[in-house]
DNA sequence: GGGTGCATGTAATGGGTTACATGATTCT
DNA sequence: AGAATCATGTAACCCATTACATGCACCC
């Protein structure tokens, strides 16, 4: 049997097990449903659905269209639901961390006059916009697909990104008062 | 020019601000410094090391030692604490989302009964040991490093991960009742 | 005429981990 | 005897983004 990839595969089988897709489909759907945890670009998408083809995971259909383009239609085979489930139940490896905000702060001793009180104002004002698109997001979901039995778990999803967000200000706020405590320690 | 890398060389550059330090040294440092926020194997850290030398931001002085392998102490030239400080002034750039928990979760209505309480329960668990972590560490640095100018954003950097770790066990609380709630529903 | 959207895909490039190779010493 | 520590480095491999290439239709 042909190789599937890695974590792409997975999430592309548990975005067509909502429906059938094309890959277009798909990189559109990411920001209004997984944007908040996990991405992948058309370079990625394409050559895994080949794969996932050829491993019988998935089959394709061409639907021909008058003026656009031909699709490709993508709909899980059994095998393809099958391997989402065992996917699903393996626990998920914690992630290598890789915050570049952080490690600039860590070296924040060597930076110039200001700089860090900028780049923690500004991570602030993200974050609190993030908070704010959460809580639409999650209105806007209790709405519109209120009827829909994955509901609850992609509002658990929505809560913690408003979790973490929510952290995150909490932390600036206190943040930017020892920042200002240092600068006038230097004064 | 050469080339110096992306965040990698940076890192490099922040690490031997402190002290200079072999290629070796450094990966052993990682965990006991950035190691919340950022990670380097040995594989990215000795090229880029080679190329920074290439670049003139470091110098290399090889060390001959009795039984042990040389070593390779490099250290900071004035353009290589020049190139830190203009990255320290730019922007840290926001990272690509990628939290595999919360993909599963996602589309936990598929997963078997019991699968996504496991999940959580063993993240609440991860992260109920990094609060733990995070507070020793404060502890450890301000007793050990109570002198040192560079405590404070070193503190800045653990309390963001305490902040987070704490925002996420909050989360896998609540979360942990719906999702009881949820397996009441169906019985 | 020129941008945008639909729709597919490949290739070049860069980032990063893991495994391998070497070799002496010290600890168990 | 065997494993771990010190110390360096390379090579194979995977993962991911970006840019490129194609082509029609619709709107301004």
């Amino acid at each position: 049997m042909a190789k599937t990839g890695g974590a792409t595969a997975k999430a592309l089988l548990g975005l067509l097990s909502i429906h059938p897709m094309s890959g277009y489909d798909v990189r559109q759907l990411i920001p209004w449903s997984i944007g908040h945890c996990w991405s992948e670009s058309y370079g990625q998408i394409y050559p895994a659905l080949k794969q996932m083809t050829a491993a019988g995971l998935v089959v394709k259909k061409t639907e021909r269209q008058k003026g656009k383009p031909d699709r490709n239609v993508y709909s899980l085979t059994q095998a393809g639901r099958d391997e989402l489930q065992a996917w699903l139940s393996v626990p998920a490896e914690e992630p290598v961390p890789r915050f570049e905000l952080m490690l600039k702060l860590f070296f924040g001793a060597h930076a110039a006059e200001g700089v860090n009180r900028r780049h923690v104002e500004e991570f602030m004002a993200a974050e609190e916009k993030a908070v704010q698109v959460y809580a639409a997001t999650e209105k806007h979901l209790k709405r519109e697909e209120a009827n829909d039995p994955q509901l609850p778990y992609w509002l658990m999803t929505v809560n913690f990104g408003r979790h973490r967000s929510r952290a995150a200000v909490k932390w600036a706020k206190e943040t930017l008062v020892e920042l200002d405590r240092l600068e006038l320690g230097k004064a």
